[in-house]
This record gives C-alpha cells, sequence and structure tokens, in this order.
DNA sequence: ATTTTTAAAAATAACGAGATTTTTCATTTT
DNA sequence: AAAATGAAAAATCTCGTTATTTTTAAAAAT
C-alpha cells in the first residue's frame, strides 16, 4: 500500500489540524479513490504503525468514517472499507437523483441573484474544459471531476436544508468513488457536455419541472456504465 | 443530571456489547430524550468519572454519535449535543416526508404477501392503542410511540434501498427528539388515529400516489405544533 | 473605561501498554 | 476425509497518563 504515510508526511508544517483529522482525511481519500479496496479489513495496529499515531487516534479517525458510511464496523471484529456492489450504486443514483432534483428545484424557486451568478460562473468554468478536451483527453481529468462537482454544487446552491445537502454529498461522493473503482480508463464519459448545457439552460429559463427531469436523467445514465465495468471487474476477480 | 450511570450499571451481566456501545447507547438516549440538552456542552473528562471508562472509550463514543448528527465536533473545541431550531426540524420534516413518500410508493410497488401481513399486524397493533387511549391518556405513550414507529417501519418496509432507509431513520429518531424537548405533556396528537387508518387504507388498496400524498400530510402536520411550543419555549428561556 | 497582555486553569487530544476477544491453525476425534 | 477441539497468535478494545490547546481571569497598558 503506498497511500500510507507517516503523520509528519501528512501535515508537515504544523497545520491547526488535529492528527485524528490528518488521519481521518488520509485514510478517506484512500478509500475514495480505491486505493483501499473495498471490503477490505483496515487494522488499527498496522495503521498506527505506518502512520506513526496512538491506536485511539486511529480509531477515532475510523470512527469518523462511519459517518459517510465509508467504513463499517462491527462488534468486536474491527473496521472494513465499505462494500461496493452493483445494487448499491443503483441504491445511491436513486437517492442522489432524488435529492438533487429537489435541490435544484429548490433553488429556482428561491435562488437569488448571487446563487445565479455563481451557477452561470461555475458552468462557464465546466463548459470551456469539457469543450477543450473533446471529449478523449486522459489527462486533466481530475481538474474536470473538480469542475464537474463545483457546478453540480452550484446548481442546488440555493438550497437551504443542510440534511438535504448534507445527505446529498455523502452520496455524491460515493458515486465518485464507484466511478474510480470501476471505471479505470478515466475519459469524460459520454457526451456529458451537451448534458451540463441542457441542465444549465433550464435552470436559467426557471423551468423547475424541466431541471428536475434533466437533472435526474443526467444522473442515472452513469448506472449502466458502472454495472458494465463492476461485472467485468467481478468476472476478472473470479478468474483470478 | 440523572442519565449518568456507572458502567456496570449500563451492562450489568456482561452482554457482548463494548464499552463504547454501552456508552454510545446511553448518550443516544439521553441526548434522544432531552435529558442532555440541545448545545450542551459534552465534556470527556466529565462523562469519563461518571462512567466510570476510559478517556478514548468515551471519545469514541461520541464520534459514533457524530454518525446520526446527534452530537457536533468544531476542531479543538470538544463535543456538543446537537442544536435545535424552528428552521431544522422544519428541515428535517420536509426531508423525512419526501423519503417516507418514496419509500411507501416503493414498497406498494414491490411489497410482497409477508411484508403486507407485517404492515395488518402493526397496523392493528396501533389502531388498538389508540382506540384505548381515545386520545387523553398521558400514560402508555411510550407504548404508543414503540408502535407508531413500527407502524411507520412496517409500511416502508418492502423498500430495499438501504441509503433511503438509513437516512430515514434518522430523520425519524430526530423527530421524536423534537417532539419529546419541545412537547412536554405527551399525549398522542391531534387525530393521528384516522390519520393512520386513511393511510393505511391506501397503502392496503395499492394506491401509491394517494398513500404518498397522505404520507406527506401525515408528517408536516407535527410542524405547527412543534413551532409553537418552540417559539414557547424560547420566550421562557429569555425570561428566565 | 476599554483593550491588550500575561499567566493560571481547564479541557481536549494523543499515546502506548495491558486486558479481552476473535481468529488461525495444528491436532485429535468422528 | 470432515468435523470438532484446543492452544497460540493476532487483533480489538480499554484504560490512565501526558502533551497540547483553549478558555478564563486577572493585571497592565492604552
Amino acid at each position: 500500500m503506498t497511500f500510507l504515510k507517516n503523520i509528519n508526511d501528512i501535515a508537515p508544517e504544523s497545520t491547526g489540524r488535529t492528527a485524528i483529522e490528518s488521519v481521518y482525511e488520509a485514510l478517506r481519500q484512500a478509500i475514495l479513490t480505491g486505493e483501499i479496496a473495498p471490503g477490505v479489513r483496515m487494522r488499527v495496529e498496522e495503521l498506527r504503525k505506518k502512520f506513526g499515531v496512538g491506536a485511539s487516534t486511529v480509531r477515532e479517525a475510523l470512527s469518523r468514517l462511519l459517518v459517510e458510511n465509508l467504513v463499517t464496523t462491527e462488534g468486536q471484529r474491527g473496521f472494513r472499507a465499505a462494500s461496493v456492489s452493483v445494487e448499491d450504486f443503483q441504491h445511491i443514483v436513486e437517492m442522489r437523483a432524488m435529492l438533487e432534483a429537489r435541490a435544484v428545484r429548490e433553488s429556482i424557486m428561491k435562488g437569488d441573484d448571487d446563487w445565479e451568478s455563481a451557477f452561470v460562473a461555475a458552468h462557464h468554468n465546466l463548459a470551456k474544459i469539457e469543450n477543450e478536451m473533446g471529449g478523449r483527453e486522459h489527462q486533466s481529468v481530475a481538474e474536470w471531476e473538480k469542475r464537474n462537482r463545483a457546478f453540480h454544487n452550484a446548481m442546488i446552491g440555493g438550497c437551504t436544508n443542510e440534511w438535504l445537502l448534507n445527505f446529498r454529498e455523502i452520496l455524491y461522493n460515493h458515486s465518485v468513488r464507484y466511478l474510480q473503482i470501476a471505471v479505470t480508463d478515466r475519459t469524460i464519459p459520454r457526451d456529458v457536455r451537451s448534458e451540463h448545457q441542457a441542465i444549465f439552460d433550464a435552470v436559467i429559463a426557471r423551468d423547475a419541472a424541466l431541471a428536475e427531469k434533466l437533472t435526474i436523467e443526467h444522473i442515472y445514465r452513469s448506472v449502466p456504465v458502472i454495472e458494465a465495468r463492476l461485472n467485468a471487474r467481478a468476472i476478472q476477480v473470479a478468474e483470478g
């Protein structure tokens, strides 16, 4: 495992962060990127040594990952990275579509000028990179992901329901994790550019019903991709 | 504070539970019932002494309460019981209504005979106590709450989306907490009996649209109650 | 009088060793 | 050969102390 770093490498010049937060963040990234594989045991003793911190620091960092469902724990049997399955991804998509649709509706209803201008800016940033890339460049995918996230966040930025935003963020992160794990050749998927454009237009036109519909379709389109890859991966694993 | 018990009182005859789980459960109940007031600091040192356990045991129990949003933490500034507000409750209701409506629809669509019979049983249990009580008995409210929870759980028991069920349970618990905190004279609220009956009929008739509508209305009806009580309480506190 | 500085107190966060439980794996029994 | 047993190893969970940070409160300066 290459993700494991000494605590000094994590928080070099003594940022305000606690050791717990540093370990938490490192483990979180490792799980999200798939560096720590789904379902794998996360032994406290092992992590403790590698990070150079105490046992309870690791335990508390792991406990905080329970919040986002990125690790699981059971009785006296330690911690594990969250497992993955096709069904799980379908559930995540279903939920995310529902919440994001509701959030975009709320944003359209009561979003102010600040929200709208921020959304225009976020869309511009995303459109720029999507046009440049033309759908084939492998590099700068990380940058695209950042802007895609910013676009979606800006879109629902008019929603004031913290619970919704909170749940939705957890689901979004899990979606990204599935992409990271299942799709190895990370190019920009399908014709996402025009989808974003259509959603953008609907939102700016304040057409809540259309924005909801397009958002839901947009999110659901990732299902067959992940499904195929996850099944392929399962076969690979079985064949060894 | 009366909720604080020695660890031996919590886990008397050495159940399979870990100390963390015992403390977690005790604190969870105390927050849910309002015994630990909203926004109050939960000092590790204090809890450690009262429960007779180590510091990291308490810290980890508190960390696990973060999952359900029952406590909050910020940087180097310890833990607090979750605060309450009218807006927060409105958000909770909005979310719970959305999720429970979706869940009842899914249950109606693909619930099997086992689901249906369990739902009939749960409704029967609830109707029984609601008829007996006639809306005025103060006692056995705890029992009513248990059956009410069981009714709602059974209703959405055909839903297979763990994420939805999970989120919805968290929201349900917070709803109950608001009732506990805000409403001191705990009688069965308003004419909930006929509401339950109407929902039950719609579900059994497999009328998803109606079941959704009634469920949403049912959940929203708690808002004005809590709103009034919470405002009254705020005035009381201000007058101190 | 208000603000700033400084020191004491209190609380959080971190550590690592020890107690308990689960897992592993070789041995014995069916 | 498969299942049951039991001892060794490994891992989890637990604890109390120590280090670090924040808070409080008094003293000094503006």
